[in-house]
DNA sequence: TCAATATATGATAACCTGTTCATATATTCA
DNA sequence: TGAATATATGAACAGGTTATCATATATTGA
């Protein structure tokens, strides 16, 4: 990503340099991008879902595995994977009674991967 | 990652085959790790936190550009940058009476990059 | 030291989230 | 078709989260 100089200025009542703001600002993601971005990452923001999601990095699972192994109820594992299902973290695949889930596709595993990195070396580094 | 072969049990009472949820569970972050990872995840999971790290992934910013850039006050700012700081997302740097935050290792944009790049895919994708 | 400025923090209230419980839908098999 | 099983969904309550307001701390310069 592109660096944008920093001037010289100073935090008054005026706050900011309007022609700072102005590049900073449109570098921002949209409000549509921004929500959609948001809302995946508060989805991976939630032990139970990361466990889930984490297990479905392994194998494709139906919702009382999921359940089970993740313990919950079923009822409350089929909430969680619609809000899944809806951000498209996951799909499902229905075999007879059963629905099977597994995830989406790779940004997900690679998303999970690099959280893990963040932590592990956040958690390592100590003091400052 | 593993790939686990899927057995062909069937969902009744006892629900899972008990070797499969071992394999499985044994591939599960850990409580701390599981942890650290959400909270991590939740803290990317706000649109202001969002708009503040997609900021400083352009520039070094001050908590009052930062505040006016994201439309919010500076004490909200301020608050929101010190979760961020904790979590090591941010790391701040005093300079008189200012104090410059930044993005604090390059697994944060890679972080917002992925997320980024999953949100496009999934919206321009339709139906199923 | 005092005033001014920049940031930090504690408490509170409105809002959001995740689970539970009850119930509904879907599929299979007798 | 009816019973059994697997999953989905709506309502509601407990707990957590965010912005606000008031106040505290830190730094600079007079």
């Amino acid at each position: 990503m592109a660096t944008v100089p920093v001037t010289d200025e100073i935090c008054d009542t005026f706050h900011t340099d309007p022609a700072r703001v102005a590049v900073i600002q449109a570098s921002l993601p949209t409000g549509a991008t921004l929500e959609a971005l948001s809302e995946t990452f508060k989805a991976l923001g939630d032990p139970t879902r990361l466990r889930m999601l984490t297990a479905l990095a392994e194998a494709e699972l139906c919702v009382c595995d999921l359940a089970t192994l993740v313990g919950i109820s079923e009822s409350a594992a089929s909430h969680q994977l619609r809000l899944l299902r809806t951000l498209r973290l996951v799909r499902s695949r229905r075999d007879g009674r059963m629905v099977h889930y597994r995830l989406d596709d790779d940004h997900i595993t690679g998303l999970l991967a690099q959280g893990l990195d963040h932590v592990n070396e956040a958690g390592t580094r100590r003091e400052r």
